[in-house]
DNA sequence: TTAATTAAAGTCAAAAATAGTCAAAGAGGG
DNA sequence: CCCTCTTTGACTATTTTTGACTTTAATTAA
């Protein structure tokens, strides 16, 4: 896939955030953009839809002299909300994966399930299908 | 009969299909229409039409700056009997256990699963879970 | 200390780049 | 001649990119 700057500048903050091992970075929104040639709302941009809350995400900021964006990969696996969506579901999957409680297989099994509700089913029964998953990933990893 | 232009693109598809190796492929619209000198919506009713889930595939697609459409070819149990109950899919899964097509862990995470849906679902909603089970194992496996 | 200056980051909306929708018109096979 | 599938295009929706303007914090000058 062709990728857009918005996904290049994700990609590249992921990058960071994993290599930083904390799950957190502080960078500074002027610099990234400098370093994509891009003016410094794309930043803002990028940050805004792909890093949000329900991404797994939570970020703060300081404006003026040394300000900077801390972007935190949240641990958020007890979200007792019922209504679940794909991208949080995945989100989940990702966390289960770098956390180590599922493999590879089961990771790449569960994505294709996930995929496959979403195009196929209606919205009921998806979340109905993800809450199905979340209960049995529960028992099976033995967290919950 | 001679081909029309929505044949020769759902073939060309098909082919891009196939050599990616991955199963799925990832098109720009209007470039795609450039290539066959058509209009963009022209590819649109060639995907709608031809690459269904009936028919096996999978869409997603982003639009604004280098937007996409995505097409990936699911493998699907036959449509025949379309009515799967807790056990046939228990012996489906013993089955993909015995073939080695998936491991004990996978294995195990899916008839946790299963169950759960079992004592949650109503008989409806376990039916399509388990059509979305097995159309995903059907992909990760890579077995028809 | 206070005010002015400078150095960030935020907001918002317009412009650009794609893809989707829908209905009318066209073409071919029965 | 009809019916169905195909082709087209005008209009809509979504996502990204850009830039002008605003807000906030730190630093410097008075």
């Amino acid at each position: 896939m062709r990728k857009s700057l918005a996904d290049k500048i994700e990609q590249y903050i992921k990058v960071l955030i994993e290599k930083s091992g904390a799950g957190q970075i502080e960078i500074q929104r002027s610099e990234l953009a400098e370093t994509f040639s891009c003016v410094p709302s794309q930043v803002t941009y990028v940050i805004s839809t792909r890093f949000t809350q329900d991404e797994g995400y939570v970020t703060e900021s300081r404006r003026g002299g040394n300000g900077f964006v801390r972007i935190t990969r949240t641990q958020w696996i007890n979200k007792v909300d019922n209504s679940i969506n794909r991208n949080q579901i995945k989100a989940y999957l990702d966390d289960l994966l770098k956390r180590q409680l599922i493999g590879n297989q089961e990771y790449t099994m569960l994505i294709y399930m996930v995929e496959s509700a979403t195009q196929g089913l209606a919205a009921e029964q998806q979340n109905q299908l993800f809450q199905v998953i979340i209960n049995a990933l529960g028992k099976y990893t033995g967290i919950l």
